[in-house]
DNA sequence: TGTTAACTGCTAACGCTGTTAACCTTGCAT
DNA sequence: ATGCAAGGTTAACAGCGTTAGCAGTTAACA
């Protein structure tokens, strides 16, 4: 049996409970993303929820899945409106979008990035939450390593590397990237991504609401020495 | 009337609260602080603790104020163990501290730097938490300020600024530090406390444990790069 | 000193939460 | 056609923040 009425209309409620947990975090925050607030938005009883999650956790695991595609999505599309010569551009584009992602879902941002709840360990995250997260992270390694690849910006060589890092960035580029680099770029990768970020957390989170009331100059700044090190070209939002 | 027994004991009550909230707290996690909880903890019934705080928001708003408190204190007797005439060593110490105290409290952490909770804006926050993020934040800053009217390490004149961020910049010279400082200090001093900042929350959010189990190293190598915006001596921690 | 008011605790209750158990109807497959 | 699984229901339990109402104790004041 390929497609029974049963599964599509299983399916059909995955989709309306996702759209559903979706909306009320937007409107509610995430602390308003109950079993009960579903189930009565969409006419149903919380307990017939337990059909499709095993907890509440798992919804919202599923959530936080569905949000890192949207995430991923808006990201590719960024990064394709820039000609495919100009890789400087298309950093810039990406971590632009990822900012301005950001704050623009600060409610979601709080669920992907903000500090891990209790039975929700970044860990032990459902295999789906964690793939597309990890399509995500992907998404900003690709460019980087493509800027690699087609420009060599400087990076440290493997004995210049502190020792203790250096063996944890083997084990990364061996066991989970599989790919054939210096050592030194993926710590400059790692060295970028916390710079961009971090910035981006603390702006989202409101951390630099005592002195500022729009960071994005400080962004802007980041950006440019984050390039320097890359040997991009800097060209100015807009 | 200059310290009744009533308020003796109404005092040691307010501590008490504290202590059981901080103890819960700690051992296990900021959802655990519940007004039931802590009154449990302390042999009292949940609608007692509404003789000293209006609400459990309230209360935990009084508990980031005392973790506030604790953590700046630890900076300064960090800051103090460096001799005096060692401003780099201070400066590292200070950062140091600062990280080494959110691993290792990373609950706390989560509810002083974590995403603003819903009535918890971060903006609204009781006077009493205010104050006690202020003087953990000027902390950094004297050291910062320190530095600069011994060292007077490089910083852009006000006319290269940019003219967005420069008025935001004399505004808060001007309004929250009022002091006499090229706008680049101030400037200087933000991208510094957002890599500082910014770096740590990732840590201890776990946002780097898809690549490294022990990022000290990366941490480190952050020291390095704004140390030398600076004109610090670097030396290797212990 | 006697009276009054404020303070500090209690219990009971309301409505919310996640979760489980028991039950009933409906769709699908043998 | 029969039988099983899926997908829904209601009722219930334990926990939560919060409010109302009641009691006892302490402090202040006439």
């Amino acid at each position: 049996m390929v497609e029974s009425r049963r599964d599509r209309l299983r399916a059909a409620t995955m989709r309306e409970i996702s759209e559903t947990a979706r909306r009320i975090l937007v409107d509610q925050g995430p602390e308003a993303v109950t079993l009960r607030a579903i189930a009565r938005d969409m006419g149903m009883t919380a307990p017939a929820l337990y059909r499709y999650f095993d907890s509440h956790g798992e919804l919202l695991r599923h959530l936080v899945g569905d949000i890192f595609t949207e995430l991923t999505e808006e990201l590719h599309r960024d990064i394709k409106t820039v000609p495919d010569g100009d890789l400087s551009g298309k950093f810039l584009a990406a971590s632009r979008c990822f900012r301005r992602w950001s704050l623009g879902h600060r409610r979601e941002y709080a669920l992907l990035f903000g500090a891990p709840l209790p039975g929700f360990g970044h860990k032990e995250q459902a295999d789906f939450a964690e793939e597309c997260a990890r399509r995500f992270g992907r998404t900003f390694l690709a460019l980087f390593l493509e800027l690699w690849h087609k420009r060599r910006f400087p990076v440290p060589p493997d004995e210049e590397i502190d020792p203790g890092l250096r063996e944890q960035l083997r084990r990364y580029r061996d066991e989970a990237l599989a790919v054939d680099l210096p050592l030194g770029v993926i710590q400059q990768f790692l060295q970028c991504w916390v710079r961009l970020q971090g910035g981006v957390s603390l702006e989202v989170f409101g951390h630099l609401d005592f002195a500022l009331d729009d960071p994005e100059p400080i962004f802007e700044l980041t950006m440019i020495e984050i390039g320097q090190g890359l040997g991009l070209e800097y060209s100015p939002p807009r």
